[in-house]
DNA sequence: TATGAATGAGACTTCATTCAT
DNA sequence: GATGAATGAAGTCTCATTCAT
């Protein structure tokens, strides 16, 4: 039920193209399979048939379960740092803070939507077993800290305390409304998103002032 | 893994004091094994154990381990559906929007301070794993309802569906951050509760302007 | 799983009448509980609620699960050889071989029909588990007897070991018949019945000859 | 206590000369199991002890206890076919009546002998609880539909219904002595199986007269 | 004497992980 | 390197039996 710390490392750092594919198959497996069942549920048996591996092979890879489960995380923030990222780097950076906010989120839920693993990891990453909770580190803590740097240039004067914890905030509630948002169909999914805009534009406007496109929403 | 829906119900739903106690030790002890290890992790055995019962003992109560998870939601469905009764019975209902909003979460903020377990029933009953998630209904929503009975009142303008919509966003955001608040020190609470308020207070207020005490922020 | 035999033994050979009565609701009781599901996966609790008793009452009459099976079995013993003696005290003990056969045959297709529980106890009695097949004694050994005491009287010739040897025999025989004449329908049972006398006959005028009614059978 | 019908097949069918050999130890393994205490009576844990297995090497071809016995009885049945086969298609189909019987109850007497698990099994499969007793197919009905053909031969007048409660009757009453006949000695066997020709060939004569070898007994 | 809550050994079964081939 | 059969610790749950009330 403990697990050594350093075992949550790879086994090996995948370097040939050959084993490179290996290993994001059974990422991929891993993915669906602890989507459909969630983490406890899900068997490395079960991850390496559908990777079309042996168990064996999964083994190589990946000390132990535990291990998949955080390299397919690491997978997923890389991913999401990149859209972040690729945000503040674009001509996005520079709309008012509504239209920002309202172009993230609309990237953010494209991405969730698009990758179902996402949420299984993201959500369960958190809530689960300690084993999962001592997970490197909060996730949504590191796509917060890209936050902060967007936060730092649009209002200096913020101290560094509040950026964090406004960052925190946000992606929490992001999080958490996108989530719930694909509980239910589509139609509810637009809806929500809509409400999470609202709620983050609201909440925004206070720390930064004058950034809107429309003075006032009544 | 699929666990038959009938068998979801108490055994026995205890009469006597001799055996109401023990119910709640059972029910006190899978609090604290759920919180410390997650439901999955939890065993039967371990509940047992810090209820100091024997295992046949429990399940004399419950017929598997998923149905002591419901009654312990139960109990504290319960229990967060009077705090929100009694905040509506009260003179608190007739405050201006941010006081009783901020009167709310206060008293959520000191429940959940003092009831470790439900945290772990209340964010893993949603997330955890397929029969988990099977739970007779999503508890937060039944929370939401309670807050559309107020909203409707406030403004009997907003359509039911909007006000549903605006009830689940509002539990789900406080719980997400309730949480949040209690992974780090007291001080870190605080700040986080201050945060919610703003929060909350800055996305009702577009729906039932004009009932602030204070009419702008700045 | 291995019993002192001791403890077979009755823990109180119940004198009064309310016991007497409260004893026999148990045999009867565990009479319809391991007729419908066998003997290992009745559970005393279910005899004892059947029976309209407490747990805590059935073990004042039985030392464990097994004296119940026990005292089931002695009464239905009692039961049969009654039958058996009835029909040698009788006029019918005069009758042609194959009139008596009949009769008898009759009689005790007429008893177990009436008496769902002896199918169980005289069949898992032989097959069950060691603890039961270690019963005091072969239960169809002891009806077995009172044939041979007949089977004298009609053919003193006989060896007594040969007597004892066709007598067991037509007790397996007409039991095992019986029983399965009992897996169908009312129809199945009477051809099967009847079937039963064909054999039996056929096999006992062997050693009992020219004491049939009607000399041929074709 | 209830099993999922489906869950009785087998797990994998073995194909490997290697896991074959697993397979079979473990079923001989369970014959003597069972033999000795009893299907309810026999653990898991003691078959795969019994076969030199670990517990979850007999978990890889069977989903559960039952499987394991329909797996054996499968293979005795295939057994017995086999046996009635072979003397179908021998010049022994074209003996007497009385010879014919004779050899075939000799034959099943030598295989029973031999195969102690048959015992169990055949036995078992009737009579113990409800979840074996809802096994695919009654054992002995099959063999009986084996003897069903014969009997078509020998006298073509013969109805199919009585054909088929013949043929049931006789695998019943041989069955059920050659089991009684296993209850004692070597001697007292051949003397049970000396009276089971004689019950049987008494019996059948009269469905196929004047096939007899020796027109008169005496 | 009667009750039935309590006990706990032990059954079945799963699945993470290893290692001989 | 790859495979997948094998291992066995550990989990859930049952039920015969006891004994405090």
């Amino acid at each position: 039920m403990i697990e050594r710390p350093q075992e949550e490392q790879l086994r090996q750092v995948p370097q040939q193209a050959r084993s490179q594919k290996r290993f994001n198959q059974i990422l991929d497996a891993a993915a669906e399979v602890f989507a459909e069942v969630g983490y406890e549920a899900a068997t490395t048996n079960a991850i390496a048939a559908r990777a079309s591996t042996s168990i064996g092979g999964l083994y190589r890879f990946f000390p132990n379960k535990l291990a998949i489960f955080h390299a397919l995380a690491a997978r997923y923030l890389e991913q999401v740092k990149e859209l972040f990222t690729a945000f503040q780097v674009s001509e996005a950076a520079q709309l008012p803070l509504d239209s920002y906010i309202s172009q993230v989120l609309d990237a953010f839920d494209q991405f969730v939507t698009a990758t179902p693993g996402y949420r299984v990891v993201f959500v369960q990453s958190r809530f689960v077993s300690p084993d999962v909770l001592a997970m490197d580190a909060d996730l949504n803590r590191q796509i917060a800290q890209q936050l902060e740097t967007f936060f730092a240039l649009r209002n200096p004067n913020l101290e560094p305390a509040q950026q964090a914890l406004i960052a925190t905030v946000c992606v929490e509630v992001a999080s958490v409304l996108e989530i719930l948002s694909l509980t239910r169909d589509q139609a509810f999914q637009k809806r929500v998103l809509a409400e999470t805009k609202n709620l983050l534009i609201g909440y925004l406007q206070q720390y930064f002032p004058d950034q809107l496109s429309n003075p006032t929403k009544g």
